[in-house]
RNA sequence: GUGGGUGUAGCUCAGUUGGUUAGAGCGUCGGACUGUGGCUCCGAAGGUCGCGGGUUCGAGCCCCGUUACCCACCCCA
């Protein structure tokens, strides 16, 4: 038996499983005030969720996919992002109908087999929000602010991030602009590596995304889609920066950022750190997908979203200094002064439970000396102790680990003091 | 898929030109006039030195293979 978690999985031991919750809440309470609500999509979907969804071409599908077949012979795929199920369970259930919108946001382990490193792992866990139904651009830059409200609430620095934003164009002026794009590389082919020629037939924007130096320096040169927005995206695109601008939040216009899902359109965005990420330094982003449902074969409706991974957000904070602390694991815990006590120790410590203070005990007749140690380490407030002498005058004995005052308590007002104690 | 690095107690690591009972710190457990913590002191438990071959009188140290992890490329959260 190989006791060991998978390649690219990790075990989260309560240091990193508080810091998870820590997360999860804090999202939770933040997203709640901008008017989403939570979903929980399958773990796994039909493949075809993704690839026509995130597209064909994309790393993501071509070669990142946990798929297999079920015993039912369904081609089924861990999902390796949020955004793909989220509108698919819009479409299923008619959540965006007859104009209606929907504000939702999801967290959860996502699946992409790729050789993990710093910062990347094949099993890593996203928070995702997405606003469907709203065309709007004003609603853009509301879901960049509350990304980036969100790294600042758990203690990123806002001067550790940076936000990047660009856009995609849609249907109207992508197209003739990739086609130009394609021609481009066609024209430079020489100058270009072998994967970026490659990208002129199945993604030629891409190419912007190569970090090759001699290929960053022939697309420099190349045309750049913000010239040659239709009407629409470039209104669109003004709107969105004007509003950043009225929110004050500071952002980078950086024409490359393509990201590496087919559905955007229009407007992108990335927030990076540079600190404790090794290689890596997105720890978040998003962007929008007007076309997407229609490729699931429902009705036209824009969307638009992002999503955020944890452990790199967790690494952020630690290259910040934040530390995530954790409640005490026990408020007050119960000594007993030696084993034959067990069975007073065992009703008082269910009796403390149950009036709602935290409480340990030992269960392995240790010492006195080593469950005071315990009770110090485990941050017990309080602890009480049960010996012979008490108890034949039914009482504990209380002490304040504080102030290490001591006092014989009836054991019948010993919650009520221990709670009084605790505040 | 490709490249580099590492793999010694629960954790972080030392282990000299290969030499005889493999060490430290932290942690754990016990003790310091025997019913009491955080400091200090003493002591104890705990190791197939990743695994398999090879070289050698002798290998944790050298060679080969293998495996795991880490980091990087690609790309992304």
């Amino acid at each position: 038996m190989n006791a060991r978690a998978p390649k690219g999985t990790a075990d989260m031991l309560p240091d990193v499983a508080r810091a998870w919750e820590h997360m999860q809440r804090t999202a939770q309470r933040l997203f709640a005030r901008y008017g989403y609500e939570p979903v929980y999509t399958p773990i796994f979907e039909h493949t075809e969720v993704f690839t026509r969804g995130i597209g064909e071409a994309t790393d993501i599908v071509s070669k990142e996919m946990y798929t297999f077949e079920d015993k039912g012979g369904r081609s089924i795929t861990l999902r390796p992002e949020g955004t793909a199920s989220v509108v698919r369970a819009t479409l299923e259930h008619n959540l965006v109908a007859n104009g209606q919108s929907a504000k939702l946001y999801y967290a959860g382990p996502m699946f992409r087999y790729e050789r993990p490193q710093k910062g990347r792992m094949r099993q890593f866990w996203q928070i995702g929000a997405e606003a469907l139904g709203m065309a709007e651009p004003g609603i853009d830059a509301e879901v960049i602010v509350m990304l980036m409200r969100y790294f600042e609430e758990l203690g990123i620095p806002r001067q550790n991030m940076r936000l990047l934003i660009n856009t995609m164009g849609d249907e109207n002026c992508r197209p003739a602009y990739r086609d130009k794009i394609a021609g481009f590389i066609r024209e430079h082919s020489t100058a270009l590596c072998e994967e970026c020629n490659r990208r002129a037939e199945t993604n030629p924007l891409r190419a912007f995304d190569c970090k090759n130096p001699g290929c960053k320096d022939v697309m420099s040169e190349a045309p750049l889609l913000r010239d040659e927005l239709c009407d629409d995206c470039a209104a669109h695109y003004a709107a969105v920066k004007s509003s950043l601008d009225d929110l004050a939040i500071s952002y980078i216009e950086d024409p490359s950022l393509v990201r590496g899902l087919d559905y955007y359109t229009r407007t992108v965005f990335e927030v990076q750190v540079d600190a404790g990420l090794g290689s890596q330094n997105a720890i978040g982003g998003g962007g929008r997908y007007d076309r997407l449902m229609e490729q699931y074969g429902g009705p036209a409706t824009p969307g638009l979203g992002f999503a955020l991974g944890f452990e790199r957000t967790l690494l952020a904070l630690e290259a910040a200094g934040v530390a995530i602390l954790g409640h005490p694991v026990a408020e007050v815990y119960v000594a007993r002064v030696d084993a034959a006590l067990g069975g007073a120790v065992f009703a008082l410590v269910q009796e403390l439970r149950d009036a709602g203070i935290a409480t340990e005990t030992d269960y392995q007749g240790r010492s006195l000396k080593s469950q005071f140690k315990q009770a110090d380490r485990l941050g017990a407030r309080a602890v009480v102790i049960v010996g012979p002498d008490e108890l034949a005058a039914g009482e504990v004995t209380m002490r304040d680990m504080t102030t290490k005052d001591e006092s014989r308590i009836p054991l019948g007002e010993i919650a009520a003091r221990l709670k009084q104690l605790l505040g």
